[in-house]
DNA sequence: TTGTAGGCGTTATCAC
DNA sequence: GTGATAACGCCTACAA
């Protein structure tokens, strides 16, 4: 049933490694032959086994991309850019989660397949053993995607948590004018919410305002979540010059859902802040003043690393840091020159 | 550098077939030479060709999955729901768009890489006669989602619109008491957006309501663009017994975020329903009365038949039709049992 | 239980 | 310009 390149020699009157040459390097070959070859190619409808092709070759033109979750618009975001990138390079994108299923498994399993990928891009989030022993005698072309591997020297795209964070701190306690700032992360482990919160704490210290651990909080980026914990809070909170800063657009979202129902005002009431710059950023009344990630930038440029790498696996390790922008919106009454408050 | 069968053979003093057995049926091998193949295996950290493996077995167990987009939160579930299910299948998922640049060229880039996928589910959500004709004699196993293609019989996964549609239309002139129903669509080419109306209209007719072709939109799904239109209009629709039915969620958030910003009170003055029963179903104030799909479910079957199928190409097609779930909450004043406005 | 040999569909290296 | 032929790494009768 399946037609291969001998049937595709027989049709056409030549060899097979003319109808290899059609293929591949067509100039090298006799325009007549070449038509003749073509239409022979097109009478069967021929298709060249690219396992053949890979077992000759060497390569798929495969790469994969393995992210903690798939779920929720951050990830979309980097799957896009990453897709679209990889198109426009002639490769196609493979996309697995660590979080579908036992992580482990998941990704070994992905390795396990990896003869069939040119290389992959992994985010991990938050670093367990079994991921750090995998990624350091990884035999493939990796990239790292938002974190660095200790270990062997590789790739990687980061996003500069740290500037994005602190740039948001200056702003609250700079133009908003916030005297207390409530610090609500995701996951004590996440790489990310580590980073905003040495950025917080510094800042804190840098603007001479004191740092409580009862203005703390780690949650999981979740709306429920936030909205939950903001509706005990939140009166507390409301206070002249407090605002709250959460490591991600949904979960300021949650609060200023909370805030909203508990009759608060915001900004006057309480300022809220988020980070990533998702479309819930400007779903919410007021809309949010929030940090810019650039994520389908991230997953572009992994991409473009990753590619590069394939090409030439000797080249030196390039590590490419993208900025973060502070968005300001109307959360925290930044647009007032002054607390945020004094509508 | 590469390792392959034939080291391991030559390590543990068999053969090659000796090796190959163990890889597969080691029920056929005896114990103690087993072990020495896998110490073999282990110490060289061999891991059998992927390529030269499918160009035997003629499968490469990686599926596809085509999607209109791969951008916001209903593709981004239905892409985890069938990474999930794929997984657990045993298979690993590509997955493309065919938005990402030239739509045509993006489908059959995937095509010709084709050999190397066992099979693809595509979603397509606008019929353009090339993605027609390019399915029609598909040589892979392919299963369709949320529509069907003439032509050749196929699996199918639907989505039964008109029943989800239909029960919000009961919903709004039931129990909502609505007198006017506003209808604001995505494209006015996108299969689910003509479902739904098809149901609205129909709906109408059934209560005896008028239909006027001033009260139906087409937009293009995003909260943005629902919300300039809802800013215009949304004065004229506040009225005692008006609702507007919006074809997603986000645009159903726009429209909301459109009425409090006039000043109007979501359910009092105006009702509002949605579609999808995404995150953001529950972010907007009040949350949305509005239809649940069951996304991650359908790509979650989509990947069962398609791995069926792959299994056995000579299967009858079949269909499955997932029913969409009304979801009340207060958008529409729902559980006022009466006309919306009266609170 | 194990080894030998042939073939899967390509591409690459030679000759001609 | 074109055609044999040898890899590529693996699986699987068939033989021993």
């Amino acid at each position: 049933m399946p037609v291969s390149i001998s049937d595709v020699a027989k049709r056409a009157n030549v060899s097979i490694s003319t109808v290899s040459r059609v293929l591949n390097r067509r100039e090298l070959v006799n325009d007549q032959t070449c038509a003749r070859v073509e239409s022979a190619i097109r009478e069967l409808g021929y298709q060249p086994n690219a396992f053949a092709r890979g077992l000759m070759l060497r390569k798929s033109e495969i790469v994969g991309l393995v992210l903690p979750d798939l779920h929720g618009e951050f990830y979309s975001q980097i799957i896009r850019g990453a897709n679209q990138r990889a198109r426009q390079l002639g490769y196609n994108l493979v996309v697995s989660s660590t979080r579908d299923g036992d992580d482990s498994h998941s990704l070994l399993h992905a390795i396990r397949q990896r003869t069939l990928l040119d290389g992959v891009a992994v985010m991990v989030s938050e670093l367990t053993d079994r991921i750090q022993d995998v990624l350091t005698d990884f035999r493939l072309p990796f990239v790292v995607l938002d974190d660095e591997i200790g270990g062997a020297p590789h790739d990687s795209v980061l996003i500069d948590q740290r500037h994005g964070a602190t740039a948001m701190m200056r702003h609250l306690v700079g133009p908003c004018g916030a005297k207390r700032i409530v610090f609500v992360g995701g996951l004590e482990t996440n790489f990310d919410t580590i980073a905003r919160f040495e950025a917080y704490r510094q800042a804190l210290a840098n603007a001479k305002l004191p740092f409580s651990r009862s203005d703390v909080y780690y949650l999981d980026y979740e709306y429920e979540t936030a909205y939950n914990l903001a509706s005990k809070h939140v009166r507390e909170w409301a206070a002249p010059d407090c605002c709250v800063f959460a490591a991600n657009d949904e979960m300021a979202a949650g609060i200023v859902a909370a805030a909203n129902a508990a009759g608060l005002s915001v900004p006057r009431d309480l300022g809220v802040a988020g980070f990533d710059d998702t479309r819930v950023a400007r779903m919410t009344r007021p809309p949010l003043t929030t940090v810019r990630v650039p994520m389908s930038e991230m997953g572009a440029k992994a991409m473009e690393l990753l590619c590069r790498r394939v090409a030439d696996p000797q080249r030196p390790p390039t590590r490419i840091s993208l900025k973060p922008e502070l968005i300001v919106r109307e959360s925290c009454g930044a647009d007032l020159c002054g607390p945020h408050r004094n509508r």
